[in-house]
RNA sequence: GGGCACAUAACUCAGAGGAAGAGUGUUACCUUCACACGGUAAAAGUCAUAGGUUCGAAUCCUAUUGUGCCCA
């Protein structure tokens, strides 16, 4: 083993090694599976925290079950997201050739993007691999896979068949930049300053033949003014006084010549604005439902390109922003606006294109979601599926509890295209759109195959839409498997044991997976879903690349200075204003760039901040996760120094030399046992940082500073080198899940080793090795020296020098027993001699440094190094605390209320405390007089000098 | 507007009724033969604020303030 740890150079060379001579595939054989679906990478992808995190979660999960003997299965593979890829391909496009992807034509543009999906579909694959993914790469699959077009297009045909999709005429967002419908999901709320706009609609006088001359009106208010060409009435709240008498009465358009009703409606809020609404049923979600409700006209009024169309009268042409400024001006000059007020409010934008949504009515395919959300929402309730941590499953039940219908349907080429083909004989010329929700099944088939090809395409015309990915998505878990074929696959490792992905996918994907899992199989698709936090930057900042606080994990890897980060910044799209800001804020964060930390340092540090449940965000923060680093660089020094020990040697079995072991090799060892059963509780429970925590701990503190500290005084016994190559063998596999690399370039080097670590045993704690005997004299051992190392330190005493001390001892079966430690004690606490005595035998009067507990106290003799005034200073300190503590304890056992109420062994514990802190009180007071007694001496001894 | 979280050391976070914990950073001392990405020790906290429950609250309850997220 080099004597240098160099994460690049052990990566590079087991990643290659099970690349080319391994593959985590099962053997299926066994009935155990362990099941893990990844969450499929978008292929437009590169690598981003988020990956790496559920990368090392999901794996830490897969490698921890295959070393416990499950048969192990991790499904890989890549979305294909559709409008994500479509933009990235169009702007391609626009780039290189000049052209919309319109005038190259469908055809021509779907290859372009399956060329472009084989160019650079593999990177994201590549990367996870870097980070030590142990996937069945085997398995790996695509979302437009032959093979999962089948299963999304059988449970589009089965649903349809169900009469669980149908097409409607439906309210849906309008992303006029991307030209697509957008789910609810896709669309984020931004707060900002309005206009509300107030206008009034003259009551129309049935006596009088000009409607102008009317003089009662009704004043409405709305933020888009433009709208009011496509209103077809004026609602109010059928309890609001101001308007009963209105019953019946119609208001006349002023611009188009309509007259229009005015309904009651409890859906208005009589508080808000003028109590009376303008009702747009095409172009608002609640305007719609009140349309449905009496019966109301729809009028669309705007173009794809949202320009006003042929219904919008003179307007017709201009842009929404366009007439909506026309359209107030004239209002004013006819004498029908009625002021103004700012509001703010919240408007939806796209988060595909960053344009404003606008509600628009079109013609889209649906999924009924009631019955499905149900039957989802009792699976979780009734414990068939566990919501991990807890606090989502509230979230996923308010969810399923007030779904609405799925829009599924997508304006865009690149994706599923609807299985939907139309008997172009029934059609008979007439454009899709045009035909009635309750013509479409009598005009149309639904194939899972292309029926075009088998009957031409003279006779069927394909519909032109794609389906919403996530539609794909929610069928990956069964498509993975086989379905919709019965296979083995399905029969094996459907349901999956847990679905770990992040908590802002929960509707998304979880949800839908949810409910077409339970739906087509009858079996939820998880046993358990895992939700992680999302990764932020140390501010916990959203990492974005336009905030220009991103962090690519491969700069995390290899690291990267600070002048690289900035150019590479600078390629983001920062705003041009926010620049200097963000290169300051990088300057102050990163003044030395970003230190190599190795995908296991990734690893160890993304488990670490991961955190237990509950914890939304995981901050990066970079100096924390340099400490782990460090800590790899320690446990490969640690394993270093054992195999330079055991080489060679023949290493007998701990438990075959049990009886010649010392207190401290049983010590390390019992801990040992703890730590393996507290790991694997730990994983079990999804607490990877805890897991990690303890593992750390153990290693650092149990076994490095303590166990191969003392183990250096007889290294060259049997049972000493016994202990320490188990010790290696059981951290190093603990260590496997959350450290593929380094741990496997140890375990290659360990003498009774074979095979590979990740294919080796988990350790399995040995309930004969914990001695709780020897974990408390050990912890008597570490007291004493603690006391002297800190007597020594507080006196301001070099570290280093060597110098006489004296342990008193309570009793003589203390004494007897702290005498085996002679030797250990004058190592740790770097003595050149120490005495032994009984304390009422002992009479301190020599110049001397005292810290005591309740059954030693440990005497330094330093001579002339002794100040004196900081001893005293630091007994003092020693007294106050002590002190305080006793108050405290005293107040409470004098409360007769506590002894009565509190459990009995509270009370004793509490009882105890009080004598020790009596016993110490009293010693360190009579150290303070001692010490004042020889300053004073020494005072007086100066002044007859 | 409704909901869900969070607030603990300078920073990043554990702890979920019985003497306030970790890593990083800070200070002091130490190149001792696995490791200076090291060792030893120390300093550092009104556990957001105000009430309440309890013998006992960082922990449970209520309100307030601040922060983040989700849904409308």
């Amino acid at each position: 083993m080099n004597s240098l740890y160099n994460s690049k150079i052990i990566e590079e060379k087991w990643q290659k090694i099970f690349d080319q001579n391994l593959f985590f595939s099962p053997d299926q054989t066994k009935n155990d599976a362990f099941v893990i679906i990844m969450p499929p990478p978008n292929v437009t992808g590169i690598l981003h925290n988020g990956h790496a995190l559920f990368l090392t979660l999901q794996d830490i999960l897969i490698r921890f079950n295959r070393l416990k003997g499950k048969t192990v299965v991790w499904v890989p593979g890549t979305d294909h997201a559709g409008i994500a890829t479509q933009i990235v391909v169009e702007r391609e496009l626009l780039k290189t050739e000049g052209k919309t992807r319109q005038e190259i034509g469908r055809e021509k543009f779907l290859e372009k993007t399956w060329n472009w999906v084989e160019k650079n579909g593999q990177t994201i694959i590549k990367q996870m691999k870097r980070l030590g993914a142990s996937a069945d790469w085997s398995r790996q699959k695509f979302t437009m896979d032959h093979s999962h077009i089948r299963a999304v297009n059988t449970a589009f045909v089965q649903l349809w068949n169900e009469n669980l999709i149908y097409r409607s005429e439906r309210i849906v967002n309008w992303d006029s930049k991307t030209k697509t419908v957008l789910s609810n999901e896709e669309i984020e709320y931004i707060e900002s300053q309005g206009e509300l706009f107030k206008f009034a609609y003259k009551i129309l006088d049935l006596n009088s033949i000009n409607p102008e001359s009317s003089k009662e009106e009704i004043v409405v208010a709305t933020t888009r003014p433009e709208t009011m060409l496509g209103d077809t009435a004026i609602a109010v709240s059928p309890n609001d006084p101001r308007y009963k008498h209105l019953n019946g009465k119609k208001v006349w358009h002023p611009f188009l010549n309509r007259i229009i009703p005015i309904v009651f409606d409890s859906e208005v809020d009589p508080n808000f604005g003028t109590g009376a609404v303008k009702i747009t049923p095409a172009h608002d979600p609640i305007d719609f439902s009140i349309g449905e409700r009496h019966n109301l006209e729809r009028i669309s009024i705007f173009t794809p390109d949202l320009k006003i169309n042929s219904n919008g009268g003179i307007y017709r042409g201009l842009t929404k922003l366009e007439a909506r400024d026309r359209i107030k001006k004239e209002l004013f000059k006819i004498g029908l606006a009625r002021g103004s007020e700012n509001i703010s409010h919240n408007v939806g934008i796209s988060s595909r294109s960053g344009e404003v949504i606008e509600p628009i009515l079109s013609k889209q395919y649906f999924v009924k979601m009631s019955e499905m959300a149900h039957r989802a929402f009792e699976v979780v309730n009734l414990g068939q599926t566990r919501i991990i941590p807890s606090n989502w499953k509230k979230i996923y039940d308010h969810f399923m509890l007030n779904i609405q219908d799925w829009c599924i349907s997508r304006q865009l080429w690149w994706g599923h295209r609807i299985p939907i083909f139309y008997d172009l004989e029934k059609l008979n010329g007439r454009s899709i759109q045009n035909i009635s929700d309750g013509e479409i099944k009598h005009i149309s088939v639904a194939a899972v195959e292309n029926l075009t090809s088998k009957y031409g395409s003279e006779k069927y015309q394909q519909e032109e839409d794609v389906l919403d990915t996530w539609f794909s998505s929610a069928i990956w878990p069964l498509s993975v498997m086989g379905w919709p074929d019965k296979t083995k696959d399905l029969e094996f490792f459907y349901p999956s044991s847990v679905l770990e992905t992040g908590s802002d996918i929960l509707f998304f994907w979880v949800a839908r997976m949810m409910m077409f899992g339970i739906h087509f199989t009858k079996q939820p698709p998880f046993k358990d879903i895992y939700l992680h936090g999302m990764v932020r930057d140390s501010q916990g900042r959203k990492m974005s690349k336009s905030l220009g606080n991103s962090i690519d994990p491969l700069d995390v890897i290899d690291g990267i200075s600070l002048n690289d980060l900035i150019t590479k910044t600078k390629k983001h799209p920062v705003p041009r204003k926010l620049l200097p800001k963000v290169i300051k804020e990088l300057e102050t964060s990163y003044p030395d760039g970003i230190p190599a930390l190795g995908s296991d340092g990734l690893r160890l540090s993304l488990a670490m901040l991961s955190g237990s449940g509950g914890n939304h965000n995981i901050k990066l923060s970079i100096p924390r996760m340099f400490g782990y680093r460090a800590f790899l660089n320690k446990i490969w020094n640690a394993s270093l120094f054992v195999l330079r020990h055991v080489e060679n040697k023949q290493i007998e079995d701990v438990c075959k030399i049990f009886s010649k072991l010392e207190i401290e090799d049983k010590y390390i060892l019992s801990q040992a046992q703890h730590l393996i059963k507290n790991v694997n509780i730990s994983l079990s429970e999804y607490n990877f940082s805890r897991a990690a925590e303890q593992i750390y701990h153990f290693v650092w503190v149990e076994m490095c500073d303590w166990y191969i500290e003392l183990a250096k005084l007889r290294i060259q016994k049997q049972e000493v080198l016994a202990t320490l190559s188990e010790l290696i063998s059981i951290t190093i596999r603990l260590l496997h899940p959350f450290c593929p690399f380094i741990t496997e370039e140890i375990w290659e080097n360990l003498p009774k080793c074979v095979g590979y670590c990740s294919f080796s045993e988990f350790p399995k704690s040995n309930s004969n090795l914990i001695d709780s005997n020897a974990e408390n004299e050990f912890k008597k051992f570490q007291d004493i020296v603690i006391m002297f190392r800190n007597a020594r330190q507080e006196s301001k005493l070099p570290v280093n020098k060597k110098m006489s001390a004296v342990l008193l001892s309570e009793s003589v079966e203390n004494m007897k027993f702290v005498k085996q430690w002679e030797n250990a004690i004058i190592k740790f606490a770097a003595l050149n001699s120490l005495c032994f005595a009984l304390r009422k035998n002992y009479i301190i009067e020599k110049l001397s440094i005292i810290n005591s507990n309740t059954n030693y106290d440990v005497i330094l003799l330093p001579d002339e190094y002794l100040d004196l005034s900081s001893e005293q200073e630091r007994l003092n300190r020693e007294l106050n605390k002590i002190i305080k503590n006793y108050t405290v304890i005293a107040a409470r056992l004098n409360n007769p209320k506590f002894v009565e109420c509190a459990p009995e062994n509270i009370v004793e514990q509490h009882k105890e405390m009080l004598i020790d802190l009596k016993k110490q009180k009293e010693r360190i007071g009579d150290s303070i007089i001692r010490l004042r007694q020889k300053k004073n001496r020494i005072t007086y001894d100066d002044n007859m000098a």
